[in-house]
DNA sequence: AGAGACGATTGGAACGTTCCAATCTAAAGA
DNA sequence: TCTTTAGATTGGAACGTTCCAATCGTCTCT
């Protein structure tokens, strides 16, 4: 009885059995690195030995002398994973599934890393020797700086400061939801906004809707940005004539507040006031009335994303550097505008 | 130019830093099988040279040769992963979550393993060396068998097919929620239950149900238990006295399905009919009204999974053998009841 | 002072792949 | 027939740890 690995079948084994070099065998399993070739009865001889003997490739014997471990690590922001509200949390969980599909997809498997609750985590990432990192929307720019700096590759979605970033069509979803509104006959529309702070997303569809109220003829004086719950409450209760008849939120769990806030004031939804929120997350299938809102195209940034850490682990930058936008498909969903 | 691992710090350099051998500078980072000690003045050189070179343990490296790779794989069953409403899905993704966090506080790693779509991938999940893997409610009895049969520790959590299962105390959850309702002088109460088929938790939560109602002297020819979406929506349609004017259900996806079926029928929550779910999900905190919930302790679970793999791994089996749920912990949430 | 014990330190052999340079074979061209 | 060439195969050196057995001091006890 000897080290960890218990006494398992490797590719000498299946050498032996086959008559063949462990070279060959290693030929035949692993992705035959450069013009090299092997002939299609070694191959077969290989391969029937290996059935017989129940051979499995050791996955980590072979990123470690690889280099490759084929495993790309995830890292999802404080505040989406510790929210208060578990509401909050789902973002995150969205994009962690997103990425997961997309991962499996490129068979890649995908890990999970420490929360980084400190700054000494960092060393941690690279620790795993990762093939790539992707990290979710994370808010602290010094952070994302240290990480890139380690030199593993990494990508940003949702949001970021780095120059590998992917993301929806901030700005594209926000006139589509202006669009939506003052179709419906809406004229005062206020945006609830996400945080300031130079967080990307946040920004860009707070612009997008600026822009898209101008392009709708709006008076910007009664299209009100509002930043907190507070802000949103207050709107809310002014009177008739002046209080905002539609609310573009900057994610479905800021739309689920605005609810929250308008059942609290008494008003109706969609009944006296409409709601559009972003992202299409699960929230949205599950409040009451549901949400309208715009899907952020989550399953095609994680496929874009997982695409531009592959090319970025293989040397090969892709020609567009801050990868430009998939994009974003509106969902018309349960409320009867 | 060589390898994978570029021209990294390695425990060589720290040594030739540190003017001792590479053995003590292991000895210095890895626990110090045995009782093998490093003086403290040696300890302190090594450590100051690690620092200065900045040293990082390779991990690939470290878990090739010892056989542990400090990781775990949790396994999603494909009918919360792939569930074609997002809502169920939710489930799967709190059980991600929770095991994550306890795994984090075990100082492991999380990993996650291909979706097992077709038989074959059974074998990938031990080519990965992980330490233990995590089954969350696998629904297929020879897959569950199957995986055992690796030799791989492994842990099935909320229900599952082998010795080795942590789930809640179902009977107890269901209890409290008869009570509940008892307590509130519901008479006729239906219990919405799971999936049949030896589905480990759906069968508990109907046992403690029907025992419960017993216990509370109800008729149970006036408690009835109903198997589907349609079962439940003929239930409620029925005339007034006959109708029941509460559901306990599995959980709270089926809970938030009652709730459709209900609005559907013209019956309010929680007047006309009380709904209790089970799990204390995010769904119980985002549908109008919020739900009462039975909560899970999920937390506990997978801290108790935790700790029941690594010892599992370590080959000290817990005395204890399909070790007793955690408590099982009431919540009250929005409905005025 | 010598024996014994024990703690600290060390060298070297694993671990199972990948990757490279070298060799070997057979077919094609002269 | 003798080269040349390209493809198929091979041996061996990495990769950076862990783990074990052996060695080296130092201290204690007789």
């Amino acid at each position: 009885m000897q080290r960890g690995s218990g006494n398992r079948v490797t590719i000498l084994d299946v050498a032996r059995a086959a008559g063949v070099s462990k070279s060959t065998v290693a030929n035949v399993f692993s992705g035959l690195p450069g013009g090299v070739t092997v002939q299609e009865e070694t191959r077969r001889r290989v391969l029937e030995a290996a059935q017989r003997l129940d051979y499995r490739k050791n996955a980590v014997a072979a990123a470690f002398s690889s280099g490759r471990t084929h495993t790309i690590g995830v890292l999802l922001p404080q505040h989406h994973v510790l929210a208060t509200s578990r509401v909050y949390r789902t973002y995150g969980q969205d994009v962690f599934v997103a990425v997961f599909d997309a991962a499996c997809r490129a068979n890649l498997r995908v890990t999970s890393l420490p929360n980084l609750d400190r700054e000494p985590r960092v060393a941690d990432l690279t620790d795993r020797r990762v093939d790539g990192l992707i990290l979710a929307s994370l808010r602290d720019p010094d952070l994302v700086r240290a990480i890139y700096a380690t030199g593993t590759p990494c990508v940003e979605i949702g949001s970021g400061f780095g120059p590998h970033l992917i993301h929806p069509d901030n700005e594209g979803g926000a006139a589509l939801a202006v669009a939506h509104l003052a179709g419906l006959g809406h004229r005062r529309i206020a945006h609830f906004r996400g945080p300031r702070g130079g967080f990307y997303a946040a920004d860009r569809r707070a612009e997008g809707f600026g822009s898209a109220c101008r392009t709708h003829g709006l008076d910007p004086g009664r299209c009100p940005v509002l930043d907190t719950p507070g802000d949103v409450a207050e709107a809310l209760g002014l009177p008739r004539g002046d209080r905002p008849t539609a609310v573009f939120a900057f994610n479905d769990c800021q739309a689920s507040d605005v609810l929250d806030i308008a059942e609290e004031r008494g008003l109706r939804v969609p009944g006296d006031l409409s709601v559009v929120g972003f992202d299409n997350s699960v929230v949205s299938e599950l409040t009451r009335p549901r949400l309208t809102t715009i899907d952020n195209a989550l399953g095609a940034q994680a496929d874009a994303a997982i695409a531009l850490l592959l090319s970025l682990r293989d040397g090969s930058e892709l020609p567009e550097p801050p990868a430009p936008a998939p994009v974003c498909v509106p969902t018309h969903l349960v409320p009867r505008h």
